[in-house]
DNA sequence: ACAATCCATGCAAGCGCTTGCATAAATATT
DNA sequence: AATATTTATGCAAGCGCTTGCATGGATTGT
């Protein structure tokens, strides 16, 4: 590929006067502008982002680290538009790179992202994680690397301006407390795997909820699976045959919300007639079941805004004054999928 | 950051000793070894992967031009993870760009791949487009770059070692014919936008099938709506509205017939013992809606594979003897949505 | 013990670009 | 007309790394 230095030498003048010419940078006369565009023009040239970023010490690219694939995962790729969208807006690319849902395959995505020289990164922490284990290897990285850095979905009580979360256990208690409030005293509760903090979370605000309504937990009505639509089901079909007497589902996500809806139908119940039920997450797809599901959203859009204002406020090296308002809560979507009791 | 020059400075060594002890590009003394390592780890001195791409010629990294937002569509996540996969396997880093279903768009994101010096780059092509607006620009485009690219989802009649696609008129004329040996004689049709050439191709596959049948097209049978779950939902309605005399409805893809589930759904309509009901794209949700729907696969896996071993045969100069099996199709995926008439 | 060989390391150029400083030419000032 | 100011352009260093070539010391062969 052509270089500055073809350029220059067709155009016959200096590299300095082309970089000028190509980037604005200088007052320069309409000749030698207009020869240095036809060079340009006849070489095919293509400027060196690498070599532009080398020089300028800045890459223009902001690196995000997703937890995995976006398979199957509509907050997730929702996530990653909105990022996609602030990078462009400021000008950027999005470096992006998956952490595998693994402790270490978070360090090694974050280095291999200031490896890069991003200027600045969005890590978003996986679900799948038991906090503890990877918190303060966060923060001592966080501490290490002179990039900014925010992470998203998990809370370092060392590093409260570089975090932004979302109140998992107040998402779940919300819908308990909305079926409470319906009448439905037996709740029942497919839980997540629940080694993973996201999971014990969102059980947390389940039994939250009933406790705020004086209502005993049954462990028979509380069971775990993988998430996806096949945990769902298969949790479901297992709490079926242990007890009927329950009047309402709550799910750890909507997917599995969703495996559950085949079960119950399986068993010839019908939502929400016999079984009310409620998702998390809010996909679009929920309106399109027969009936619709009652889900929890999240705010993605202000969630990420949030993020980057943050990672921006590094950036400019801003004066952080609270750590308030860096907490989200998801809204309840009320669909056909609960009746009154 | 530490640089080269500091952890040499440190260990007491050349710089060029430094990088050749972290690369193990030459032989060096345990002592020297030991120097250089414990600067690193005092400094945390990390490589600046850009002056080493500089100074390669070579940034370890393959671009991938994607059409849009993954949100809701299976298949473009699949497709980057598949791309993704490919790429870690290769030991490269996966940089994506979006060309938001623009034409124009297309071309600034493939040169912003450049820009940035990929060693390679996988277009996806956009299905919105019509076909001939962007082929020729493409053509010339990879006339022009050095870049080794390969486009996938299109046909370019001057560069076929160029291409992978999927042959869209047999995915869609598969359901159809499946049909009408099920003995179904009146099946309707609802198209994505017909000026999308991806569009144009299906509807002519269920063209194809009819005729090969010897059933004539009644227009009344085909709708046009937008792609998504409320396109399906309304064109079903509008076909509905229009006549009932039909036994199934094909449709351009998965979301549209989810959208159509609804419809059917509520004009009290049931599947399949009413309407028999066809998808494409199989995405992992038909088999969790009641009942489950009947759809035709994407081989995305073999496809990507497909496109990232011409890429590489492009990469090393390799000879191209054929352009035979670049062509991929489809496979049907037989569900509950469909009854025997 | 001396030449031949090998090994570990250093030197310096080069990757393609940006940018502060210098300078010659053009223009403005008096 | 002579000086001061501005303008357009060039020069060269520098960004952090790799790598071909050079070199001095250690090792081997005879």
């Amino acid at each position: 590929m052509a270089t500055m230095l073809d350029v220059s030498r067709k155009a016959g003048v200096a590299v300095s006067t082309v970089s000028r010419v190509l980037n604005g940078t200088a007052k320069i006369s309409q000749a030698t502008r207009d020869a240095v565009f036809k060079a340009v023009e006849e070489l095919n040239y293509r400027p060196n982002v690498i070599a532009q970023s080398l020089s300028k010490q800045q890459t223009n690219t902001i690196g995000l680290v997703i937890p995995r694939g976006v398979k199957n995962s509509q907050y997730l790729s929702q996530l990653i538009e909105e990022c996609q969208k602030m990078a462009d807006k400021n000008g950027k690319f999005l470096l992006i790179s998956q952490s595998d849902d693994q402790p270490d395959g978070a360090i090694r995505s974050i280095l291999a992202l200031v490896d890069r020289r991003c200027d600045a990164i969005l890590y978003c922490h996986s679900s799948f994680f038991e906090q503890n284990v990877t918190a303060d290897i966060l923060s001592n990285l966080i501490d290490k690397i002179t990039v900014p850095l925010v992470v998203m979905n998990c809370q370092l009580p060392r590093h409260p301006n570089h975090c932004v979360w979302l109140d998992n256990e107040k998402s779940a208690s919300l819908p308990v407390e909305y079926l409470l409030e319906q009448g439905h005293k037996r709740i029942a509760y497919i839980a997540g795997p629940l080694h993973q903090h996201t999971s014990k979370s969102r059980l947390l605000g389940y039994q939250q909820a009933l406790h705020k309504y004086n209502i005993e937990l049954d462990p028979l009505l509380l069971t775990e699976a993988e998430r996806g639509f096949q945990g769902g089901y298969l949790a479901c079909q297992q709490l079926l045959q242990r007890t009927t007497d329950f009047t309402a589902i709550c799910c750890f996500n909507d997917q599995m919300a969703i495996g559950a809806v085949k079960a119950l139908h399986e068993s010839g119940l019908s939502i929400p007639q016999d079984i009310s039920l409620f998702g998390l997450d809010n996909e679009d797809i929920l309106e399109f079941f027969e009936p619709s599901i009652c889900s929890v959203s999240r705010p993605t859009h202000k969630f990420v805004l949030c993020a980057v204002e943050l990672l921006m406020a590094h950036l400019n090296n801003l004066h952080f004054a609270t750590s308030k308002d860096r907490c989200f809560y998801g809204e309840l979507k009320i669909r056909k999928s609960v009746r009154t009791v």
